[in-house]
DNA sequence: GATGCGTGGAT
DNA sequence: TATCCAAGCAT
């Protein structure tokens, strides 16, 4: 395992000697399924930017948002911005190093705090994301995992194949979860390159095709498109935008009503007087 | 536990 | 062209 990602893995700028906590947090978040490749341009110029978690915490939310850019689920960024104020307010400015303290942070859940605890601070944590969950269910089950949040099943198989020692866990970790996202991927792995094949259950008898478990919900028409289209129209003014500007992203006046009034729910848009504009 | 939440490349 | 899918989290 270990060995074929000193071999394959990928050279990530995130991996390199010297990134920090704070670093390792921020690329986590922007990695929510979101392209590795999407997220490297934004990572880079986010800590120009913002080189640790005060320097974040002293911008406004907005411009987080903005920076943001087209990564997707722009609520991340938002909480970003809000974790980055806690780090600055509550633990005077440094990452915490346990996993409860990060899983206490916004937007920080089970896989972000076991990542930044294992890739952040090099301790041994269940790091259990959507490769390493299916590498191991294929390894065990010869069958790929729900759709659904990883079971508490899942979480001791992983917690029990972890090895012992810290800095072997943390390169176990990130060899698995490379493994599930160059080799074992969810559509065509790739078996003969893997250096779990004669160990498998999947390899040793693929199954014959996939069940579809839930719908996966459309896209066109819906919501989050208008959202994301009013959220475009944010991003590139920076001052205040006309409602009726924003109103018209979509042919149906109600639904531009509610992804407006849904975003500024979510704390993503402000109104003004005059106006609508990213969070100050 | 099921849903909602963006975006764009690959197939 | 339509669907799948990518380092999840909050509600």
């Amino acid at each position: 395992m270990v060995a074929w990602f000193a071999a394959h893995g990928r050279d990530l700028p995130w991996r390199a000697p010297g990134t920090d906590p704070w670093a390792v947090l921020v690329c986590e978040v922007m990695s929510h399924q979101t392209p590795v490749a999407r997220v490297v341009p934004v990572w880079l110029r986010w800590l120009t930017r913002w080189p640790d978690a005060s320097a974040l915490a002293d911008d406004s939310p907005g411009e987080a948002v903005r920076m943001w850019g087209r990564l997707g689920y722009p609520r991340r960024a938002l909480r970003l911005h809000e974790t980055a104020v806690a780090v600055r307010d509550g633990h005077g400015g440094v990452v915490p190093g346990t996993y409860e303290e990060l899983l206490a942070l916004p937007g920080v859940g089970p896989y972000t705090a076991g990542a930044v605890a294992a890739f952040g601070f090099g301790r041994r944590a269940v790091v259990l994301d959507v490769n390493v969950r299916r590498v191991l269910a294929r390894v065990h089950d010869g069958a790929d995992p729900t759709a659904a949040a990883p079971t508490v099943g899942e979480r001791a198989r992983a917690e029990a194949l972890l090895p012992v020692e810290a800095s072997t866990s943390v390169a176990w970790n990130a060899a698995v979860m490379e493994l599930g996202a160059l080799v074992c991927t969810a559509r065509a792995p790739r078996c003969p390159e893997c250096p779990l094949q004669a160990d498998c259950a999947w390899a040793a008898d693929p199954p014959p095709a996939r069940s579809r478990t839930t719908r996966r919900q459309p896209w066109h028409g819906t919501d989050r498109q208008v959202r994301g289209r009013i959220m475009a129209l944010l991003r590139a003014s920076h001052g205040l935008v006309e409602e009726a500007t924003l109103l018209a992203v979509c042919d149906d006046p109600a639904q531009a009503r509610r992804c407006l009034d849904s975003l500024a729910v979510d704390g993503l848009a402000e109104r003004a007087d005059d106006g609508v504009r990213l969070p100050l």
